[in-house]
DNA sequence: TTCACGATTAGCT
DNA sequence: GCTAATCGTGAAG
C-alpha cells in the first residue's frame, strides 16, 4: 500500500480540526485592495478544498499578481469578455482557466467590484490530505506535489467547476492564520509570459522548498 | 467559420 | 535544453 518511496515527510499534515481552529476567513474587503498587496498577503493563508477524498488543504507559497490597467500580461487587459468576466465581477472570488487545453490554473479575484486584477496561485505546500494529493500527481516526494499551477490544481482535485466560486464559503476557500506568521517575500519577474516579462509581480516565500522554480527568474 | 496561440508540464536528448 | 500534448478563447474574415 504504501511505497518506499513514500517518507514520513508525506504525513507532516495537520490535523483538520487544528487548521481550521488556527485561522479564519477574511472579509471580502481584504480581497478588495489593491491586486500587489492582495497577493504579498496570500503568501502563508491556506488553501482549502473539501473533496469525496476528504479535506485538502496546502499553504500558499508563491503566487503573481495580475494587474488590472497597464499591464498586457494580464487576461483582462484586452476588456470584459466572458472567460475574463469574473475578474470584473466582486473580489474574493475564483478565476479558473484551462490553459495548452491540459492544464488549470487558480486565480483570486481582487480589487473592488468592477476594478480588474487577479492574483494567479503558483505553488503551494501541502498540509492536509498529502497522500490523496500524492497520489492524485503520482510523485514520489512532498515538494513535487503542487510546485506549479498546473500541479496544484490537479493535486487538489481543482477544475472549472470552482469558475466564480466565492472563496469565503462552498467547498473552495482560503483562510489566512490568526495569528500572523512571519515570511520573508521574494520578488521577481513573472513566468512564463511573452509581455510585460520585466515587472517584478511575482511574489514567494524565501526558502520554502515548494516553489515552482528554485531561484528568482 | 477559421485559425493562431497560450500565466504548463512531463518526458525526452 | 527541446518539444509534444491538446483545446478553449478570441480575433479576423
Amino acid at each position: 500500500m504504501t511505497p518506499t518511496s513514500q517518507g514520513p515527510e508525506i504525513d507532516r499534515s495537520l490535523p483538520p480540526g487544528e487548521l481550521i481552529a488556527s485561522t479564519r476567513l477574511p472579509s471580502q474587503r481584504y480581497y478588495a485592495r489593491t491586486t500587489e498587496v492582495v497577493a504579498r498577503d496570500l503568501l502563508g493563508t491556506t488553501l482549502c478544498h473539501r473533496t469525496r477524498d476528504g479535506l485538502m488543504a496546502a499553504r500558499i507559497v508563491e503566487v503573481e499578481a495580475y494587474l488590472g490597467h497597464g499591464d498586457p500580461a494580464a487576461h483582462s487587459s484586452a476588456g470584459r469578455t466572458p472567460r475574463t468576466a469574473v475578474i470584473f465581477g466582486p473580489p474574493g472570488h475564483a478565476y479558473v482557466y484551462r490553459i495548452y487545453g491540459i492544464h488549470y490554473c487558480l486565480n483570486v479575484v481582487a480589487e473592488p467590484t468592477g476594478a480588474p486584477g487577479c492574483v494567479l496561485v503558483r505553488a503551494v505546500e501541502p498540509i492536509c490530505g498529502a497522500r490523496a494529493m500524492q497520489s492524485r500527481r503520482n510523485v514520489a516526494s512532498r515538494n513535487q506535489i503542487a510546485n506549479g499551477p498546473g500541479k496544484l490544481t490537479a493535486a487538489l482535485g481543482i477544475g472549472m467547476e470552482a469558475y466564480g466560486a466565492d472563496l469565503r464559503s462552498g467547498p473552495l476557500t482560503i483562510r489566512v492564520p490568526r495569528e500572523p506568521i512571519p515570511v520573508t517575500i521574494g520578488v521577481s519577474p513573472r513566468i512564463g509570459i511573452s509581455k510585460a516579462t520585466d515587472l517584478p509581480l511575482r511574489f514567494f516565500v524565501e526558502g520554502s522548498d515548494c516553489l515552482s522554480r528554485r531561484r528568482t527568474a
